[in-house]
RNA sequence: UGCCCGAUGGUGUAACGGUAGCACAGCAGACUCUGGAUCUGUUUGUCAUGGUUCAAAUCCAUGUCGGGCAGCCA
């Protein structure tokens, strides 16, 4: 049932690669993941590391990991590091084997191409035995793409303009020609080495196509190809004072790499023009990248945006990037979502030029069905009422047989000890139940799961008027195989013993916002916050959760699905990463 | 405002001139020692108006609505 044993999904994108294969146009398909290492990965990237690496799977090519780092005003090694971690763990048992990387350190070698000079940077096929490996960074082209640069000055198609930015921007606008469109290649060249020499400060001049200033679409108006920042960069450190625009240095990018399929989102579309009109001006000697773009993925009562999301980050909204209720991957991750269950999700949702909102409950139900299939049984309380079982010895201690995982047989069973003493869920019993509440009610029987039938007799209630316990008692014929145990019994609650429950703080999460569109209109998306987005509870849990371990998933029967956080350690944590579907939960709402 | 792109049930998608299908959500039922899972059934749709055609969700035109771009961000 992995999204991957299905049949190869289909879509418009993928189409055009199956005609380029029939066609045999390339020898290779090879696509490209290209973040900006300026903010964590989140679940947009996430369906488009899926539909890239998806499609290098199902055509037998690779997919470049690349950082875009071209703006060092923004860019920082944590995100670098976090990228990586969050890929690999995403396409971990799925596509490892697709995954592009270089030697570390390396950059474009120069040699010739049907006879032309040319760059180019192969991805490492395989594994390289002991080699270091390191993601692409668009960085490491900054020599190719300045070489580049030169050459378009020489045909003539570029020139440096000393308009200021405010300037530019207006002509523009205007449809006006720079002042300095003209300028020699001679001049043009000079003023470019002197620019790279960094003798000029930020924003004086810059180097621009020369393609056409009246053209409809704004991004072929001269734009600008390289401008003056005298920063430090991430990754290049202090060698270079200008730093080339993304339209200049990314389809470049793609053409050293040798990507075929250079798969982007909606907002680029009016860039295509731009970025075939620079490949095209080079003369270059190897067939060049296309560019295709899908729409970005938008769920329902989440935010998307990174600059959103540093918000919630930096104001403290929530706990970090990884922070379980974020949409991050890490976030996704950390709240026990399998990435199984991701790619899943990435797989239903489908790839269009459709601008639409997914509704979340996609998202969960695809967690559901990977979690249901994985995760072990346990029982577990997350507000405790005690039960006594006053017909039952004290200090006698039962040990009843649960089953692991009733979807997976090989997972087993275990024993679970019982006493007189029990924790039973707050929300099982109910004193004026209303007529379709099947469990815990006062003179109603209730099924303890893998043990007894019991019934209430009496409430004790403390001073405050707050249940301190319910006394019961248990048909002791009833327990699982006994000669009661088939008796018709509505409701079947879980339960620990009170003796023997360790405690665990379990962290419950919810949405993060209470509107399906935080941003809509505009609207401060923080005025529209979930107050009670996360609650913490300190659980009774049965004795075998000591032992949970970080890479299991553990479903605490009829609450949900839960995983231990990164931080749970003598003191147990866990994080509720999904309810379960609760059909008393709806009937209870509809009745308000 | 200009340019570009899009529009199929509540939501996300498929149908590539020939029976509008799938998933999620919803509803109803069966089963159940998880009100879970599973199984069965089911409500709801081609933005509008013209045109081409034996035949249009699909092609064309116009309109309407929605999204994107107009950073020396990516």
């Amino acid at each position: 049932m992995e999204p991957e044993n299905k049949e190869a999904p289909s879509d418009f994108i993928r189409d055009i690669v199956a005609g380029d294969v029939a066609e045999k146009k390339y020898a290779h398909i090879h696509t490209r993941f290209p973040p900006e290492p300026n903010g964590y990965l989140h679940i947009g990237h996430a369906k488009s590391i899926c539909l890239n690496f998806g499609i290098a799977r199902e055509f037998g090519g690779i997919c470049n990991l690349r950082m875009d780092d071209t703006n060092p005003a923004k860019e920082d090694v944590e995100y670098v590091d976090s990228i990586r971690e969050d890929v690999n763990w995403l396409i971990g048992g799925w596509a490892e084997g697709q995954l592009g990387l270089k030697e570390k350190g390396k950059t474009p070698e120069t040699m010739a191409s049907n006879g032309s000079r040319d760059f180019y940077l192969p991805a490492v096929a395989e594994r390289a035995r002991g080699a270091a490996l390191e993601p692409f960074y668009a960085s490491d082209y900054f020599d190719q793409l300045y070489d580049y640069a030169e050459q378009l000055i020489e045909r003539g198609r570029a020139f440096v303009c000393d308009l200021p930015p405010e300037e530019t921007d207006e002509y523009r606008r205007q449809a006006k020609e720079s002042p300095w469109r003209n300028r020699s290649a001679e001049e043009n060249l000079d003023l470019f080495r002197r620019m790279k020499a960094g003798e000029f400060p930020d924003g004086k001049r810059s180097l621009r196509a020369k393609i056409d200033v009246a053209s409809p679409n704004v991004w072929m108006r001269d734009p600008l190809l390289y401008r003056i920042r005298h920063a430090e960069h991430h990754h290049t450190g202090n060698r270079w004072r200008i730093y080339p625009m993304y339209d200049f240095a990314h389809c470049l990018s793609d053409y050293i790499e040798g990507i075929t399929h250079s798969i982007c989102t909606l907002e680029f579309e009016v860039h295509r023009p731009l970025y075939d009109w620079i490949l095209e001006s080079l003369s270059l000697p190897r067939r060049l990248p296309r560019q295709y773009e899908f729409a970005r993925l938008s769920v329902s009562y989440t935010v998307m945006s990174k600059r959103k999301l540093l918000q919630l980050v930096e104001e403290g909204v929530v706990a970090g990037w990884d922070d379980p209720r974020m949409p991050t991957i890490s976030g996704i991750r950390r709240r026990g979502v399998p990435a199984e269950a991701l790619r899943a999700f990435a797989y239903n949702i489908g790839i269009t030029k459709y601008n639409g909102l997914t509704d979340v409950a996609v998202l969960e139900h695809a967690v559901r069905e990977d979690l249901n299939k994985r995760a072990l049984r346990r029982l577990a309380v997350l507000r405790p009422v005690k039960v006594v079982l006053t017909n039952f010895p004290a200090g006698k201690v039962e040990e009843v047989e649960a089953v692991n995982n009733p979807e997976e047989p090989g997972a087993g069973t275990r024993k679970v000890p019982f006493s007189r003493e029990l924790f039973i869920e707050r929300d099982d019993f109910m004193e004026a139940a209303p007529p379709k509440f099947f469990r815990l009610k006062p003179g109603g029987d209730a099924r303890l799961k893998y043990a007894y039938i019991i019934r209430c007799d009496e409430v004790i209630k403390g001073a405050d008027g707050g249940i301190v316990e319910l006394r019961c008692t248990a048909d002791l014929d009833s327990r699982t195989g006994g000669a009661t145990a088939n008796r018709k019994i509505k409701g079947t609650i879980h339960w620990v013993s009170a003796a023997h429950a360790i405690d665990a703080e379990v962290r419950l999460y919810d949405r993060l916002f209470t509107e399906a569109e935080p941003d809509k209109d505009g609207r401060d998306f923080k005025s529209v916050l979930n107050p009670d987005s996360l609650q913490v509870v300190t659980a009774k849990c049965e004795p075998a959760l000591k032992e949970a371990r970080p890479e299991l998933r553990y479903q605490f029967e009829r609450l949900g699905y839960f995983a231990p956080d990164k931080d749970s350690g003598e003191k147990l944590i866990f994080n509720r990463t999904i309810t379960m579907r609760d059909a008393w939960a709806k009937e209870w709402q509809k009745k308000g």
